[in-house]
DNA sequence: CAGGATCCCGCTAGATACTG
DNA sequence: CAGTATCTAGCGGGATCCTG
């Protein structure tokens, strides 16, 4: 550690990354998975308690493209390929390809994926839970405005 | 009525709504509330980081619109004023304006708005602390692609 | 101070067609 | 089956100016 450099001394201090600076990487990638799709495929992924009776406890959900394009009704291949390829970019899912006849690709969480969808699942559940009050709220504001 | 507790309710709530399906409502508020300014808002409204160790669920905070304005670096006043609208039409926030000289205009979590700060505070959290994994992970995938 | 109103650009979602 | 490629309309969102 003779002589260090900007850059090297940069690296060190960015152990603490702030959401809340425009320039932070991690900004970035909040506004990454703050995003519908991410939300969804990890529920979707990450669902091993949905089944009662389930024996597949602990192990994530191993799903293949049509299957997560069927479950996410609406998805464009677009959206949905793009999605993935940048969950898989950043290490949230593997992708895994089966030279079948036709080829068969499969996704899955990995343990960092494993690790967000832990923190995000709770939002597609909230949303559904708390969607009456949140309509009943919309229509009392409007009403009031109006 | 007042005889049905909440978790009843909340059980009809999720026999109710799909957030898989595409014309749910639900799928609409979850595509709203995935929203950096929203994970960023509610992070800055629902943390009282100058008080380590305090009962935090208490009182939630009360910030001012410059407040969150500065907080928030590089939102533009659009953005803000735009986002918590709509957070106040969906009862997340409450807006209170002051008549002084000059106004002062404070932003505050309502019940249902901590709820959900208590659903997405993990996210911003998450995004800081692994930022480095990710970032690894990009460059790893980025050399192997090339 | 806390926005409202406007203009406008860029990107991105969506639809469509094609392929290994 | 699981994508890629291409085109386009639409709007998200920034910049700017104005106001009570």
């Amino acid at each position: 550690m003779s002589t260090t450099t900007a850059a090297q001394r940069r690296a060190q201090a960015k152990v603490a990354y702030d959401a809340f600076l425009a320039a932070c990487p991690s900004r970035q990638l909040l506004d990454r998975i703050s995003d519908k799709w991410v939300a969804l495929i990890l529920a979707a992924l990450g669902s091993d308690g949905s089944r009662p009776g389930a024996d597949c406890i602990g192990e994530p959900r191993s799903m293949r493209y049509s299957e997560l394009s069927r479950q996410l009704a609406g998805v464009s291949q677009k959206m949905l390929t793009q999605t993935l390829r940048s969950l898989e970019r950043d290490g949230l899912v593997t992708r895994t390809v089966t030279p079948t006849v036709p080829v068969t690709v499969t996704y899955e969480l990995t343990t960092l994926g494993l690790s967000l969808h832990s923190v995000m699942r709770g939002m597609k559940e909230w949303a559904e839970t708390h969607m009456n009050e949140v309509l009943a709220k919309r229509e009392e504001y409007d009403t009031r405005v109006a």
